[in-house]
DNA sequence: TGCGAATGTGAAGTAATGGGTTACATTATG
DNA sequence: CATAATGTAACCCATTACTTCACATTCGCA
């Protein structure tokens, strides 16, 4: 496999915008000071100029109980992965060809 | 849900080793030349005391290609997730209780 | 139309992460 | 025993993840 998409995926920050405070009518402010955050954390997300760390995996889980840690850190894994191939492809690493028994 | 884990889950570092180097023999020196990382940067994962990063993940699975780089951020994933868990929790994030239509 | 609230973002500071090299002590092993 | 492999400490550097403060822009609306 090692198959790598041809557009980045979605950026989790854009679903929270979309789906949810978009949806809910919650602002910004609102929800990052709901979460513990600061109101500039919460923008770079939904701006997508920042990642989704663990943490705020679980803090926007429990805020918005519908969805999950897990679903958050997914969505960003599928972003990291892109980017983590870009990064590498140009290196190139080569199988462990193990005349295997 | 969100129920969380009793024990910490399994470092992907541990199954690195166990699964994968001590099984085909390939010594922490070896594999870190081959793919491309210091001998440290390997031996601080398999020791767990390094995350498996999104980078690293592409590459142990070009190495290895019967995982998948998906795999090594699924095992780092459970990890970051109860950490998270565990640094969030005292705070506690109270659910948005839309009195929902 | 005008004003207050909400938002995006730059600057600057802090703490933690991720990685590299070198060096050294320890552990295995031929 | 002698050599190789490993763990890890010290140190360096760049980047990330946050914060607060400030400021400019943009919305929403009476």
């Amino acid at each position: 496999m090692m198959q790598q998409r041809s557009r980045r995926p979605t950026h989790p920050g854009a679903i929270l915008k979309e789906l949810y405070l978009n949806e809910l009518g919650i602002g910004v402010s609102e929800f990052a000071e709901h979460v513990g955050v600061s109101r500039k954390t919460v923008s770079a997300v939904i701006n997508e100029h920042a990642r989704v760390t663990p943490e705020l995996a679980v803090r926007f889980a429990l805020a918005l109980p519908t969805t999950s840690a897990e679903m958050w850190l997914n969505l960003q894994r599928e972003c990291d992965l892109f980017d983590a191939f870009q990064a590498v492809s140009p290196t190139a690493v080569r199988p462990f060809i193990m005349a295997m028994a």
